[in-house]
DNA sequence: TGATTTAAGTGTAAAATCTACATTAATAAA
DNA sequence: TTTATTAATGTAGATTTTACACTTAAATCA
């Protein structure tokens, strides 16, 4: 019968978390390497298996916690992974997230001890499983979602220069903007707030400091924004 | 341990299927009234189990196949609902999927002997679980999708007019459009075929009939265009 | 048969946005 | 005080978008 609930499908959920960061060397991910078989010694996307009385969302939360310390993270679900042996152990359907992270919060300590590193996305190891492929979805879909939202800031520190915002950009859309124009876009969406605090480790000038306003953003209710850098 | 194989927590899999047809009133999609427990006689939206040798995409092929008895249809999973309670019976984790069917195409037998109806979108029943979810996060998902990719045409006969093309725009954007803009930016696209051939049916002077030129799409290697309707 | 009706088909001017591009400003270091 | 370095800023031309109305073709009707 074709609806009836059955228990000999039933299947393992994993969640794997691409965990992106951003610094002034660029866009970054969070691998681990694996401790435990199959593919031990191996790089991976962090992740861990779906608890019976949790729901995908929490688990994804619960995962970047164990391994960054972090809380109240930007995530977004992306996609749903089932390949037949994709897990060459056991049939699981993988869930992957992805997590906007600015840097310099995480525990280094924890990572350090989980075997954690980032790597530039440019420059990251070949990874177990579909995992290469859940980064490529991961940054397409980034892409997307900062061209509409303004999630772009979670990379960054509180405080951050335009020169910051504009590389983040760079990296994240992997090409060169121009600089005039792209302050002039990010100022027509007035969702900034410009500081009298200067930034003076990059020149001697220094540069002023921006904060993310997120009242101002959510006050003019944008549907979303077209950002077309 | 975080990463340990526990068949503890293994969840069903289901997949549902939120199914768009276009016709002359508008965008529609195909419900079924549930001949089984629970929630027995309540609308829902199309769905089964995900088989343990099956990956999604084919379950959702599958389920599609089994309701319409459509072949080769445009597909594309959604996301993934895991509230706990979402099925009361058992924890159920749901990967949506919508799909695009010229309505003229289906088995009007098997959907009657399924008791399946179509439902213009802004008019449909109540559905179970978080089955009303699915519409709208697919609604949206489709907004996006028809605005970068040539996937409109899938929910048309092979030879449509340009006001069959606008009105179908006009229906997923939910919003009137310019009929000399609209025309003028589709042909920009230059992806259509303009027949020799004539629609009589709704004026006397007639209207030319398009079909769309696939190849003509893929040779231009369109990264993906942006429609700005 | 010619008058009427109906939807199809077509173009443009003004406004808005996007693009390319170069100089001056502020400050610390030498 | 000169030099070096990055920050900050504006505009003209090109392109795209928007708003908008009349003519055409053919069937129906008088």
């Amino acid at each position: 019968m074709l609806n009836s609930y059955s228990s000999a499908d039933k299947a393992l959920l994993a969640v794997d978390c691409i965990i992106f960061g951003f610094d002034n060397q660029g866009l970054k991910i969070l691998l681990i390497k694996r401790d435990f078989e199959p593919e031990k010694g191996k790089w991976s996307l962090i992740g861990g298996f779906l608890k019976r009385d949790e729901v995908l969302d929490n688990a994804a939360i619960r995962i970047l916690n164990t391994y960054t310390g972090l809380n109240d993270i930007y995530m977004e679900q992306l996609y749903a992974y089932s390949e037949i042996d994709r897990d060459p152990v056991e049939r699981t359907i993988s869930v992957s997230y992805y997590a906007l992270i600015n840097i310099e919060n995480h525990n280094a300590e924890l990572i350090k001890n989980y075997h954690a590193q980032w790597f530039s996305i440019t420059d990251a190891p070949n990874l177990i499983f579909d995992h290469n492929e859940m980064v490529e979805h991961a940054i397409r879909r980034l892409r997307y979602r900062t061209s509409i939202k303004p999630i772009g800031f979670e990379l960054l520190p509180e405080k951050f220069t335009m020169r910051q915002l504009l590389e983040l950009y760079e990296a994240i859309l992997s090409k060169e903007l121009d600089k005039r124009n792209f302050i002039s876009k990010i100022n027509s969406l007035e969702i900034l707030n410009k500081l009298d605090e200067k930034d003076m480790g990059s020149s001697r000038k220094g540069s002023y400091l921006y904060t993310f306003n997120k009242e101002k953003y959510e006050e003019k209710l944008l549907n979303d924004f077209v950002l077309n850098l």
